[in-house]
DNA sequence: TTGTAGGCGTTATCAA
DNA sequence: TTGATAACGCCTACAA
């Protein structure tokens, strides 16, 4: 690889003048410069992009941690988020695959030692304390998807609560009373949330919150599965099921028809998330929205607004909406049909 | 961020011991070893990973090129990728996002100028030339699921003949002799080699290709369903469908669903990927598995090869299989129970 | 075992 | 407009 001094070398001036006619930070006479792109042209000379970026001590880049990179959820950030930042001269280093809270610590320490500008973070492991402390030790930082106090100018989130609730909501209007409720992992402060709306929502129509009819999964197609096997075990009445993601609502769904209830003829479903299958479901699974586009371009104006200093108007709370498709039956119409 | 300097200062002795304590290059007594772990401990110090590669003339990272960040195929080969590499100390700069030949000049140039020590592209917009060119300028690089004869040793590609092969055997064998072949963009060599597969196997079987049952989409399950009510509305017979990739077979499903022909009672189906909702899809889809996680597999193991210079074995040509489902219907069975 | 000094490739400062 | 020269933070001879 040709360096700026073989450059200077070839077009016979200093390494100061082929540095300014590459970022034009002065005047350069005519001849000179033709002289240089020349001898640029002819080496293939690129500038070594990390070694500038050290000369200006920042590094250009902006790191941002996910736990995996697959599946439909993670990508879309990082899809987003990626092109963002290009645009804006920035590069992303991207530091995924760790769902312990030591793996964690280790993609931060590892984006710290390649001195990112920024941080990005979608982790649950790591503790509310050890965030606070990075981004008290002077790094801008945006915590997507979860909610901590103390850093409440860091954090985008979805409004969870009221994603459980608008889901809850649509199956009471359709006539659903007795409704079964998968949850995340409890220990997780969405799951909660969404679990919340539920129940909220339960509350204001003036149904009483049923234990029996709620099982708590974790996220996954297997735990949805085992959470709708035990509630079927319980041998209650329900007409529909609210899961609170769509890989849960897979889970309950295969389970369901194992079991030969038809969907959504006996029984109703709606997932959360609306991940991009879920329109390639049979039935298409309705499903709450997460507007994952949105919270990533959030996250990267909030950077922005971080880095530069300047003020500037970012959502702290998205809002989610209902995609309706067609896993749920409007019992009221069946009435009529005596269907 | 603490410096090596600062660190040297406190401890009270030179850069360079603070150096050789960090990388265990050198014995260091142990007071002074301990005084200088104290300080970096104290200061939270950590090297500066791009500057120590700089020292050392290479910059411990790999870069990769991929169409685009979403959906479950670049996402997978980066997740594996990006694991296998972190294992192997080195770290992923992803350049995605770009369809265009421009962009994907852009995405090398600008890879080069982190100076990656190599190149993984998955890239069909550049030519055979520039490639060959770019390895020709010294840097190792490892090209995916495309082949450049002239760069052999550097292609990792799936035999998609075969799996055009394997999926058509599959429906002959289910006693199905009027099979749609629903192609990628025939411009696409990988596109080619599927429909070639599927020829041969009809040549093999004794079968006439017929050109009427045959047509063109592009990969997206928009061009599925184009090519699908194509092939509708020429008003031919045919029992199945072999769709060249699993958005393909999306399409036609959905459009084979709407004129409503049910799925595999009347009309059989195989997809081509088996992407990750292939087995979500209703009725589950049968597919030629696209070994994914094994093209990422060996194409690490080959940058590593190239790197150190060692041979090793990597397979450049990978085999698919079938992954049987629900999509396709026996049409033997079926004949005998008269249904 | 330890420190000094030079080098990695660039930009920024200061004279000329 | 130009060119030396210092500086960025680290590693690695070389010398002590």
């Amino acid at each position: 690889m040709a360096t700026l001094k073989d450059v200077s070398e070839l077009a016979g001036v200093s390494q100061a003048t082929v540095s300014r006619v590459i970022n034009g930070t002065n005047r350069v006479s005519h001849d000179k410069k033709l002289n240089v792109v020349k001898a640029i042209n002819k080496l293939g000379y690129r500038p070594h992009s990390i070694v500038q970026a050290q000369s200006c001590s920042r590094s250009g880049s902006v790191g941002i941690i996910v736990p995996e990179l697959g599946g439909p959820f993670y990508s879309t950030i990082l899809d987003v988020v990626d092109k963002q930042f290009r645009q804006l001269g920035y590069h992303v280093v991207v530091s995924a695959g760790s769902n312990t809270e030591e793996g964690q610590k280790e993609s931060v320490k590892f984006l710290l030692s390649r001195r990112v500008d920024a941080l990005i973070v979608h982790a649950h492991q790591l503790s509310d304390d050890y965030l606070i402390e990075l981004q008290d030790s002077g790094i801008p930082i945006v915590i997507l998807n979860r909610f901590i106090p103390e850093m409440n100018t860091s954090c985008i989130n979805i409004d969870n609560e009221l994603g459980g609730k608008i889901a809850t909501e649509y199956l009471l209007k359709m006539g659903h009373e007795n409704i079964v409720c998968i949850t995340g992992p409890l220990d997780k402060s969405d799951a909660r949330a969404r679990l919340q709306g539920y129940r909220n929502s339960l509350m204001a129509a003036g149904i009483a919150y049923d234990e029996t009819l709620v099982a708590e999964g974790d996220f996954t197609e297997q735990g949805g599965a085992r959470a709708m096997r035990k509630i079927l075990k319980r041998n209650v009445q329900f007409t529909a099921v609210f899961a609170s993601n769509d890989y849960i609502a897979l889970g309950a769904l295969e389970v369901l028809n194992e079991e030969g209830f038809s969907i959504p003829k006996q029984v109703s479903l709606v997932g959360f998330d609306d991940i991009h299958f879920a329109r390639y479901m049979t039935p298409k699974l309705t499903s709450v929205n997460f507007p994952i586009e949105q919270m990533s371009l959030e996250s990267v104006q909030l950077i922005i607004q971080k880095l530069s200093k300047n003020k500037s108007d970012v959502s702290f709370k998205l809002l989610p909406s209902l995609v309706i498709r067609q896993s749920v039956k409007d019992l009221h119409t069946t009435l009529n049909i005596n269907n």
